[in-house]
DNA sequence: CGGATACTTGAGGGTTGTCAAAATATGTGG
DNA sequence: CCACATATTTTGACAACCCTCAAGTATCCG
């Protein structure tokens, strides 16, 4: 499923593929970005990137594999607060903010290109368009923030974990993911969809039965499939529009 | 308190000295902030700026009062998700997120300045360092999502308003609104409380109440008095580094 | 095959929500 | 400046959702 990457061509063309979702590139920006200095890197399920309090100097984009940002609170409370697929620059934002002010880690194992700080900021000058796309990129990690704490501070929590489902489907599809229609890899273990949805594990247990007894979906062996999608989206309320995609899914 | 503006010279005076909170800008660059076309606009408590799917072409910058970004659930229920101060453009994302996934409201009476998007626009062109800075507000915005998430989704009830209290209490200090040292203003209802901790109107009454009688905080004809600022961050786990401050608290 | 990890189930309790109504504060027109 | 309407805060009672603790079962992986 995840073959190797031997050169940085392979991880650059998941970022295009990803910002295309998002923004219009022409061809010239395109080989821009694929003449990106970067370095490949392999890394284990549950390896940490960066910390909190660290101070990157590369951006880290996902050539294969999930990732997953985190807080805790002084009582060792763990919150993830976003989740990323191939083609995301997880950390874009310390390109301007110097400190994390939160934590970067790896759900699956994970190939990732390290793309220096300096070249990123060359690549924006010679290419302004670029440089909106990648904010606008921040712009909508934004807006699914929103989204995220709309449902842990008003959703249940059935219709908080069906919303991330139809979230996670949508996204992955947008980027090729989605192969077969109705499934997409699902690598979270019900810890860490715990700790994404603000629920203990035991109600996460309890909650997805619930969601599988009223046949919307299945999961298994790291898939998930979608067995109801109409069904999904109106328990959740899921509208993918706050996810800003330049052609909105089907 | 809030002196009403007769020209836009004082609204974008209160951007610069948000602007200046994270990042450094020249005299050259304030002076064009200050030469900004501009609309001064006021309008009254509860009124809705933009809503849920709207296309601005202005961006919304707050010269007095305050204001919030909320979103619903079909079946009704509202979060807060941003609460926004004088110097503040709660609405920059506009400018590359065309559609509004959002509403933006005013919780008091407000001022406002319009600027148009295609002035901003040439602003970043001719001022680079400018576009820097407001790309980083929309990232310290980010910041305090996340910050928020963690909350709603790990903290108590008790903590988690302490945790509020710190941080509008930090950030109106940031921007000069706190004149005499350990109050400042708190225009916010209980049921506005409510929304944006993502609890009940009568668990944030109960809960203000323990807040009160632990003598932490008093709240009062829309003044916040912090009577115990190191019991309130202990008790919270406050920490104001997401905000991403150049000076920060002492 | 054995140990670790992940998932499942049960029981009971606590934090928080809902409903309803009373008390207090706020605002406005006469 | 008062009187009344409205909004906001407060209180009580009860229920629900979700959490914690604890233990058992399945699954993965070397």
């Amino acid at each position: 499923m995840m073959e190797p990457f031997t050169s940085g061509t392979s991880v650059l063309d998941a970022l295009i593929r990803k910002l295309s979702t998002i923004a219009l590139l022409s061809a010239e920006e395109k080989s821009a970005v694929r003449d990106l200095p970067v370095i490949v890197n392999r890394i284990g399920a549950q390896d940490t990137i960066a910390r909190e309090g660290d101070r990157p100097v590369h951006c880290v984009l996902v050539g294969s594999g999930w990732l997953c940002r985190h807080k805790m609170t002084p009582g060792g409370k763990r919150q993830i607060v976003s989740l990323h697929l191939p083609g995301d620059m997880p950390d874009l934002q310390s390109l301007l903010l110097k400190e994390m002010d939160h934590s970067l880690s790896a759900i699956t194992p994970a190939t990732l290109g390290l793309i220096r700080h300096d070249h990123i900021n060359d690549l924006h000058l010679r290419y302004p368009n670029l440089a909106k796309a990648m904010w606008r990129d921040t712009l909508v990690d934004a807006a699914t923030y929103r989204d995220w704490l709309l449902g842990v501070g008003r959703r249940t929590a059935e219709e908080r974990m069906a919303h991330l489902f139809c979230e996670m489907y949508v996204r992955s599809r947008a980027v090729g993911l989605v192969a077969d229609e109705a499934t997409c890899d699902w690598p979270l273990s019900q810890a860490e969809m715990a700790d994404a949805l603000g629920l203990s594990l035991v109600h996460v247990n309890r909650t997805l039965q619930t969601l599988r007894s009223q046949s919307l979906v299945t999961l298994s062996k790291g898939r998930l499939e979608i067995k109801d999608w109409d069904g999904l989206c109106e328990l959740s309320g899921f509208d993918p529009s706050y996810l800003h995609l330049i052609k909105p899914p089907a």
